[in-house]
RNA sequence: GGUCUGUUGGUGAAGCGGUUAACACAUUGCCCUCUCAAGGCAACAUUCACGGGUUCAAAUCCCGUACAGAUCACCA
């Protein structure tokens, strides 16, 4: 029996050959330089910060170059596919504004190089595979998980390399016909590569982050589709896939490095073409004393979920992957404050060569900055766009107060240096509850800091709320301050006050603290002529009254 | 065990044979100041994992050692 027989035997139904996909899936006609690249996970997973670098990396190459982004869905294995992770996925790139230009979602494509769900391309997969049975490049293995195991135990215990190569390769050279009757016979195969490769040659490949490397070449015949449900395993996809789709750059993570020799040697026996590999260093984290690869069970910052619950602004989360990845984005950004992310010139080289540690601090104050850029009635709809989402009560406050959140959030914003005490939506609230009049119900703990005498709070208050006129400017107010300060025994004036602290019954940042607190409650708050204003008269007056009340 | 990669401060890092070893985050201190936030200033690696070599000169080049990570599935 002929190779081309064995073929057949195994994919009756196959007609098309590699040379008809060839003719479907032509070249991109694209400008000179333009990369194509594609994000491609597995949806066996919800999507982790290790996938969004990923991504980002791919559509700023694809953007910068003026060249296509592709998502392709990897789910080639279905036993371990996660429920939800392939929605999950649409949302997060819809979600931060990394739209891929071709993709196949809900029965809906985009695109000419599809389809772009593996599961669905079986049929190009075994024409690829019939096609190397027939040029005696693959083979059917009858090895059973048992064998296998055995092979492995073995070759662990006598310190051998590991794997289905040389004489553990036992079905490689049997002839067609036994192929032919096992098979017949029923029996369970998996179709593995005939590798041609000599361990104990070389060759030169090179990685665009981590410069030429020098690698052994592959002899292992992997396999090349599964006996299960006939998908093809990563490998065989990958290779087939990226060559129709005309990938020019696969940026995928440095886990990946170690079967570069088995990609090489897949895509010379099709005589194609290899793309450039981007290879990306782990995402870390620290534990305690040691560093490990990022979790998904133990740190709930490695999923995507966490950033999106924590309210962080989506172009924050973004500059925090990109300064991960690209040592020198940060010195880009300041000096392109404006720019969309995506018009940073990416280097692979600038890429760090050893993991890094997701700086949570780091995403804070890029967050920070962020967020004191915006206009207090954008970051309101930001705010109240997450809230609706992840915090129905503040949801309801923030909208029945919307005049008041604007103008509170305003204060001290739009100057040269804005106030930067927010790193993410979620942290407002707890900053802010005390301009809401609802939240005063619940129980109040007063934070004075010196004085704490009753009736002097309330008289200093009473005296401070007669003075107040609502149409004073702040250096009017301030100055009513002031002289009521002075008269009523304490210092005005904070160095007059330092050189003889003993003379007076406090300063001024005392005599200010008492209208802070009854007003707030608490002593570290905003602009206090900006809150007043705010609150108006009438509120003031209740908060007061509220004071006497619940203070002992 | 084989194969590959890496090792500059608490973190991310710049550096590519001659620099006071950039910058950013964090931390600490001071200043400013009605609190807070912000801002300003300053401190923080006598040294680039270790050992050897090349050189007038090494964090930078070479060799070795140690340590760390990745990988060696019909998982991606």
């Amino acid at each position: 029996m002929t190779n081309k027989e064995l073929a057949d035997l195994i994919f009756p139904n196959i007609t098309k050959t590699p040379e008809d996909y060839e003719a479907m899936y032509p070249k991109r006609d694209l400008m000179e330089g333009a990369k194509v690249v594609r994000f491609a996970p597995s949806p066996t997973g919800f999507m982790h910060i290790g996938n969004m670098m990923s991504a980002t990396i791919n559509y700023v190459l694809a953007k910068s170059s003026g060249g296509v982004f592709f998502l392709r869905n990897e789910d080639t294995d279905q036993a371990r596919s996660v429920e939800g992770a392939v929605e999950f996925i649409h949302h997060v790139l819809n979600y931060y504004g990394i739209y891929p230009d071709e993709y196949e979602y809900n029965g809906k494509t985009v695109g000419n190089y599809g389809p772009y769900i593996q599961s669905e391309r079986i049929e190009i997969y075994h024409a690829f595979i019939k096609y190397l049975i027939s040029i005696g490049r693959a083979y059917p293995c009858f090895l059973t998980s048992d064998e296998l195991n055995e092979i492995r135990e073995y070759q662990a215990k006598s310190k051998k390399r590991i794997g289905i190569y040389g004489r553990y390769a036992k079905f490689r050279d049997i002839s067609n016909d036994e192929a032919a009757r096992r098979i017949k016979n029923g029996e369970k195969y998996v179709i593995r590569f005939r590798s041609k490769g000599d361990f104990n040659r070389k060759f030169i490949f090179e990685d665009l982050t981590k410069g030429k490397i020098e690698m052994p070449e592959n002899d292992i015949d992997v396999p090349i589709m599964k006996s299960e449900n006939l998908l093809p395993t990563y490998h065989f996809a990958h290779v087939v896939d990226d060559h129709l789709m005309r990938t020019t750059h696969v940026v995928r993570g440095e886990e990946w490095m170690s079967s570069v020799p088995l990609h090489y040697e897949l895509f010379n026996a099709f005589g194609y073409k290899m793309p450039k590999y981007i290879h990306t260093s782990l995402i870390l984290k620290k534990d305690g004393d040691t560093i490990r690869k990022i979790s998904k069970r133990k740190d709930p910052e490695a999923l995507m979920f966490y950033y999106e619950e924590k309210g962080y602004p989506t172009l924050a989360v973004i500059d925090a992957v990109l300064t991960i990845a690209n040592s020198n984005f940060e010195e880009w950004r300041t000096n392109n404050p404006d720019k969309p992310f995506y018009e940073f010139p990416f280097s692979p080289k600038k890429m760090s060569s050893s993991g890094a540690l997701f700086d949570l601090d780091k995403l804070d104050n890029i967050s920070k900055n962020y967020i004191s850029k915006m206009s207090a009635s954008k970051l309101y709809e930001e705010y109240l766009t997450w809230a609706k989402k992840y915090d129905e009560h503040v949801y309801e406050l923030i909208s029945k107060y919307k005049e008041d959140t604007i103008n509170f959030l305003n204060i001290e914003r739009e100057t040269k240096k804005p106030r930067k005490d927010y790193e993410n939506y979620s942290s407002i609230f707890p900053k802010t509850w005390y301009m809401y009049d609802e939240e005063w119900n619940k129980t109040i703990s007063y934070e004075f800091t010196k004085i704490i005498n009753k009736d002097e709070i309330k008289s200093i208050m009473q005296a401070c709320l007669d003075q107040y006129d609502s149409n004073d400017v702040e250096e009017v107010w301030f100055s009513k301050i002031k002289e009521l300060c002075d008269q009523m025994g304490y210092q005005s004036n904070m160095k007059v006050y330092k050189e003889n602290p003993d003379q007076y019954k406090g300063s001024i940042a005392d005599f200010t603290t008492v209208i802070r607190v009854v007003l707030t409650t608490s002593n570290m708050t905003p602009n206090l002529y900006d809150i007043m204003k705010i609150l108006g008269r009438k509120r003031m007056i209740e908060r007061l009254n509220i004071f006497i009340e619940k203070y002992n």
